[in-house]
DNA sequence: GGAGAACTGTCAACTACTTGACACAACGCG
DNA sequence: CGCGTTGTGTCAAGTAGTTGACAGTTCTCC
């Protein structure tokens, strides 16, 4: 909590391999941000005059319709950062961002960013190497949405989310995660999430618990991708 | 045809701001291509060692399952470039481009662009552009598969369409597109396509012939887009 | 420690898309 | 010109999701 701005940067994936003097510089633009579990921390459709970087905590990216239907788009960790399309091209963010925990960011103004990207080449290729990254990413979610079935994205999914956001005890990963939640994700009901979980259990892959799925057989998870087209 | 290498460049959108010594670094660097109709330019999958840009042709970019399903991503114009992600991080291209006219590409190799791009920052910041302005593109796709029904990723798909590469005669956009392919665009079955295209016409939307669309009413369309969630 | 909230598990009725089949129309190419 | 190919329009059977409802369980926090 009492680390330097710099050093809060430096634990950042976007800006550590940057040269010391860009990373000071920047760290005498950034501000930093508290943020309590549960509050909103920018919303769909507002200016995108920020870069965020979370220092700690958990928040999640969603995006919603009119409507009020959600699609969970991504779980950010501490050294991940966000919000870089909307900070890079100026238009609305185009995802609202809410922590889950008790979260600290920091923040740099478009301004700010802008400026030093002109002054410092490596500053711009670190963040086409990002957003090239992003781009594979969300290309990897059209064609698991146009190519998979619902269980196969369901699986794929858990697969995902244990690799990145899992815990593992004795061996076995365990995700701390709603089913309500899990269906968010992949965009289908609540009621057709459960109906595979359980099918899986069955088969001894997974375990349930409330807001926990314990990955006991993860090859079992696998082998769901593969079969159908 | 006889356009020199300058020229070529100044027409695409990527490079036609960049300061002319950059453009005249790029144009000694590039090297043209061409492609009958029909065939492949690149597969998913290949290195992605070049950077394209199409210059006359018509060019489209789909991905592919290991068990031969297709979902169409994008058609490219004359002035459009493709490759760049697959360029820029130097790992594998994640769709595949094949030529739906006879074409005509100039092609930047990756060292050289590299290069070019250390050098000189406003060719960065115009590929930061252009990268989100895709990011963004991607995240609509996300979206719309997520939020809309089966009609109304069909409406939508038809105004973008219609706006991006319809021909307008006599007030009336027509597009050239068969009914299959459509299908490829939205991941569902050519029979669901003109189950909802015959509705539309019967509501005098639209007006049906062999590979050919025709807009009468482009506002019905959209009505469709605003109801349902 | 007790009330309410959040989450799971399950059912039944309904809806919408898939798959496969087939007839017919239009184009295009030798 | 006529034949093969490509595309349209439609049907019927099968499948897989949605929606809404409800009971039971576990957590939270006052």
């Amino acid at each position: 909590m009492t680390l330097t701005a710099r050093a809060v940067l430096k634990a950042n994936r976007l800006f550590r391999d940057l040269p010391d003097a860009t990373v000071d510089k920047l760290a005498s633009l950034a501000v930093r941000r508290s943020v309590k579990r549960g509050n909103r921390i920018f919303a769909q459709g507002d200016p995108g005059d920020s870069l965020l970087g979370l220092i700690a905590g958990q928040v999640r990216i969603t995006a919603t319709t009119p409507g009020g239907k959600e699609v969970f788009l991504n779980i950010m960790e501490p050294g991940d950062s966000f919000g870089e399309i909307a900070v890079l091209d100026g238009n609305a963010r185009t995802a609202s961002a809410d922590a889950l925990l008790d979260s600290e960011l920091f923040v740099v103004r478009r301004r700010d960013l802008l400026a030093l990207i002109e002054r410092d080449g490596q500053l711009a290729t670190q963040l086409l190497a990002l957003l090239c990254q992003r781009l594979r990413w969300t290309s990897e979610l059209i064609e698991e949405a146009a190519f998979l079935t619902v269980p196969g994205r369901l699986a794929r999914r858990l697969l995902k989310l244990a690799d990145e956001h899992g815990r593992t005890v004795d061996g076995v990963v365990t995700l701390q995660i709603s089913q309500a939640d899990l269906a968010g994700f992949i965009s289908v009901s609540r009621q057709i999430v459960n109906q595979h979980l359980q099918a899986w259990r069955r088969r001894g892959w997974i375990d349930l618990g409330r807001s926990r799925i314990m990955l006991l057989d993860p090859a079992g998870l696998r082998r769901v991708l593969e079969q159908p087209d």
